[in-house]
DNA sequence: TTGATGCATCAACTACGGTTGATGCAAGTG
DNA sequence: CACTTGCATCAACCGTAGTTGATGCATCAA
């Protein structure tokens, strides 16, 4: 049983992969840290971050996609909203690894 | 005041990215996850996970480098092992992306 | 000392992720 | 309707991370 602040729902290693790739970017965790402040939008954030509006928008379908973010449209903008759920089962994720090491598991799964 | 389990020392983004980016990949996490069962050799590491003992040399450096493994010598042979601290370290870290979005912070630190 | 073993490191190659500028499309404005 | 604005997507390019096989350097055995 994990002891650890519980998230909604329990993530696998693929999952896991995926959030902690989309947060090893500087950029995109600079996007997340801006989003932490509240929604923005998609022009808001070229503005904030002084992105090429490509650019931005390449890494915020990555961070979307692993299930950091929402969007959400209104009129011709798109709003991006953090999704503070993924962090929290990525937090609770790492948590599982280190809870099997004190185990003393077997190795590599197989 | 971070109120999540009490990592030894506190990291920076850097610090942080560095330890994401490492456990992203997926045969590094393999080496993650089998160092949680105990302490291995190199050599005990190429022949359970079938490595390349060169491509193994590789990311246990890159593991090390960023604090999750640490080795110790013995003889003709290098034992490595998981230094869960790390992990707590990069939980803690997480969790404070989060806390600031709850408490409403400005944007992108500029 | 000679030879074998365990591991790190190097150079060359490959593959994939990120950038850039262009294009497409939907939603508004006049 | 034609036109503009906001955003996604695409193809081409580029850089860096990862792989591979070879080499070097310790440590131990004979």
């Amino acid at each position: 049983m994990t002891s650890a602040t519980a998230a909604s729902s329990a993530i696998d290693a693929a999952a896991a992969r995926a959030l902690l790739k989309a947060l090893a970017d500087p950029l995109r965790l600079q996007i997340v840290t801006c989003l932490a402040g509240g929604e923005r939008c998609v022009c808001d954030l070229t503005d904030e971050l002084d992105l090429a509006q490509s650019r931005l928008s390449f890494h915020l379908k990555v961070l979307k996609d692993c299930g950091l973010l929402r969007d959400r449209q209104s009129g011709r903008w798109v709003y991006y909203r953090l999704q503070p759920d993924a962090i929290e089962q990525l937090q609770s994720w790492l948590g599982s690894l280190t809870s099997e090491a004190e185990a003393g598991s077997r190795c590599c799964d197989g």
